[in-house]
DNA sequence: TGACACGTTCGAAACGTTTAGATTAGCGTT
DNA sequence: AACGCTAATCTAAACGTTTCGAACGTGTCA
């Protein structure tokens, strides 16, 4: 490897042995470089420019006009020491951490990874840091991720949330610090939200298919604890009663959003004795699965079986087959997730809940096939 | 509120002494709903046990023993009025945030998708939080984010680096707060590192590609000055060389580790006037790229030309092509960079920097062709 | 009885900021 | 010469913890 065989590596051994070195000088000069290692606070700026701490921090902050001079002896003294502020002191005086706290379900998902980006770059430019958690769709954990961010005193909270919520309820009755809900809804919980029109991004897709001929439509579920999966069914379930076809309980199966759960649906969907002619995966890893399952059985997308699911990504239209997918808006999800969060940090504290219902995108591709009189004319 | 409704309270104010008083009379009489909502702090638990702060903090921290009578007032006292510790303050006093900083480039590629996962499930685990940021492969921002997390007073770093590390190296030398590297060395900075063998990944790769026939191998890397896209070059060369192939300039491209930058190489490449029968990618958003020009310029693959790139996902094997992949031991990498810092957290501080090369996997699926007499007996 | 140790508990000083209120200096008014 | 007024600066008290050293019984021993 050019990195240990290369002159320069010498180089680096060089430097580390030095700093070996220093390290038991001062182990023996005992108090140059410890653990309590007091990097330069105000004082030592204060000190350094003659003036008293309350001056370097007017000057820092703006609150207060400070002469020209004493601004040049600061700032001079500032550059020379290397004062960096202590935000954990500031954030301790002020009650505010310019932190704010995002917990999803899964970062893997394509989705929340999306939206975590987005959300992420907006606080950024806001000057404020995100504290990351993921709950692994899990109740519990989600209690204690959000209980881990609350002790830290983040100003805000965007939450995918988990189960029937939990701790949120209470926290957002406290009013203490906004929370906005992302993604999902929350029974009892009235604050801030963005969300899609799940029930209409289905009924859409659903209803696509139904014009292609399909007939029997197998539906793959995630839990259905949380709203977008609730409303989801209620889209496919109307698509189905607006075209007059009837419910057929068998061809609804529901996982845990995993991909191994939508590989077992998948299964159970296709060794049915009147198997279905298309399937809707609600959730994105989980179509994984299902396309997996369709593999190993031995049959091929779209000429076996027609998939549409939900949640859209960069290679869904590159591979065979592309996939037909609702496409959520994740930009602007993630980008209004974060603006209610900051015009309540802003202040804007007393508005009434607001509630953001976003419209997907049905992306018509290839991995649904006409039937019947339709598939004739393609076909050929 | 319980707090000035209960009985003790009014004990307790009798108790207080003057200046206290003045706190706490005008926090009965003016608060129902202020933003400075004071939380209860843990003189309000001293007060409601009747003890003093010392003892509720021996208690918390398990510092000193405390009596099993006032350990139940206290434990009383803290669930009757819902106190939580200020980790801020805690902060303070300690010297620690228990928080970490992760940065990566872009969180939407799914290699670093996948690494943030586990990282942040292993810090979790450990009782650590996460703040994560994305650098978006710019060295500027890096710097500024990395400034904004030393500013919150993180106790520790990893950072998968961009440009030439900026600041980096200043902050290893002070060695204030441990960083691990992640996926990228960087030069000058001698410090923990997690990363792949890339050179052999490549040369293993493109080998098999060689070995399918293929002499003319296009070669697609993100900016050089990236330690993996170094090594990854070299390894492609290496393969070249091993072999008894000649070098063709005109077949490496490189891009910013974009999808967009990944259409344009393969663009340029397969209209050479001899274009190559292979291209390999050696980052992963590119081959999307990748595939995109190939189908656009109505070429198909592995037929037309065969395409192999860096990085595995769940979806490489369900689609067609189903893609040759190297695959990185995420899990592994996540976890022994988690393990780095952790270790270096528990006071480790003065161990030698280590360096962890892991091995990557060739992924063998379809998206490569053999050629020439091998392929007679294969499309035969 | 006094000295001593021991196990609990407490008072008060940090940690590094912000900020209200006090102080000072400069300057025009009466 | 005494009086405000303003602008610039400072003093000192928070913020909510941790922690060091002192204080306080209480029992033991000489």
């Amino acid at each position: 490897m050019h990195f240990n065989s290369c002159e320069k590596c010498r180089l680096y051994v060089g430097l580390a042995k030095q700093g070996r070195l220093n390290v038991s000088k001062m182990a023996a000069s005992g108090r140059k470089k410890q653990r309590k290692s007091t990097a330069p606070t105000m004082l030592h700026v204060a000190e350094a420019a003659r003036v008293s701490v309350a001056t370097v921090s007017a000057l820092l902050n703006g609150t207060a006009t400070v002469s020209p001079e004493l601004t040049q002896r600061i700032e001079q003294a500032i550059r020379d020491i290397g004062y960096k502020r202590n935000a954990i002191a500031r954030s301790l005086k002020m009650g505010t951490t310019r932190t704010i706290g995002l917990t999803v379900p899964h970062i893997t998902n394509p989705f929340f990874t999306d939206v975590v980006s987005v959300i992420q770059q907006a606080f950024d430019r806001a000057g404020y840091a995100v504290m990351l958690c993921c709950t692994d769709e899990d109740l519990n954990t989600q209690d204690e991720q959000i209980r881990l961010l609350l002790d830290r005193m983040v100003d805000g909270l965007i939450v995918a949330r988990v189960g029937d919520g939990g701790i949120l309820k209470g926290i957002v009755e406290d009013a203490n610090v906004p929370v906005v809900l992302l993604d999902r809804l929350c029974e009892g919980v009235d604050t801030d939200a963005v969300v899609l029109d799940n029930q209409r991004a289905v009924f859409d897709a659903v209803t696509y298919l139904i014009h292609l001929g399909h007939r029997r439509i197998g539906y793959i579920t995630g839990t259905s604890d949380i709203s977008p999966m609730h409303d989801r069914m209620i889209g496919y379930r109307e698509a189905l009663q607006a075209a007059g076809l009837p419910m057929a309980e068998e061809l609804i199966r529901s996982g845990n959003f995993h991909e191994i759960d939508g590989y077992n649906a998948t299964m159970q969907l296709l060794s049915l004795h009147d198997r279905p002619s298309a399937i809707f995966s609600a959730n994105n890893p989980m179509v994984i699965g299902t396309m997996k399952a369709i593999r190993d059985i031995g049959l091929s997308c779209p000429e076996d079986i027609s998939v549409a699911c939900f949640d859209d990504f960069p290679w869904s239209d590159v591979f065979v087959p592309q996939l037909t997918t609702v496409a959520q808006p994740v930009q602007a999800i993630g980008e209004q997730a974060a603006n209610l969060l900051l015009d309540r940090l802003a202040g804007n504290r007393d508005a009434p809940p607001r509630k953001l219902v976003l419209k997907g995108r049905l992306m018509i591709r290839n991995s649904c096939r006409p039937l019947g009189a339709v598939a004739q004319s393609v076909s050929a």
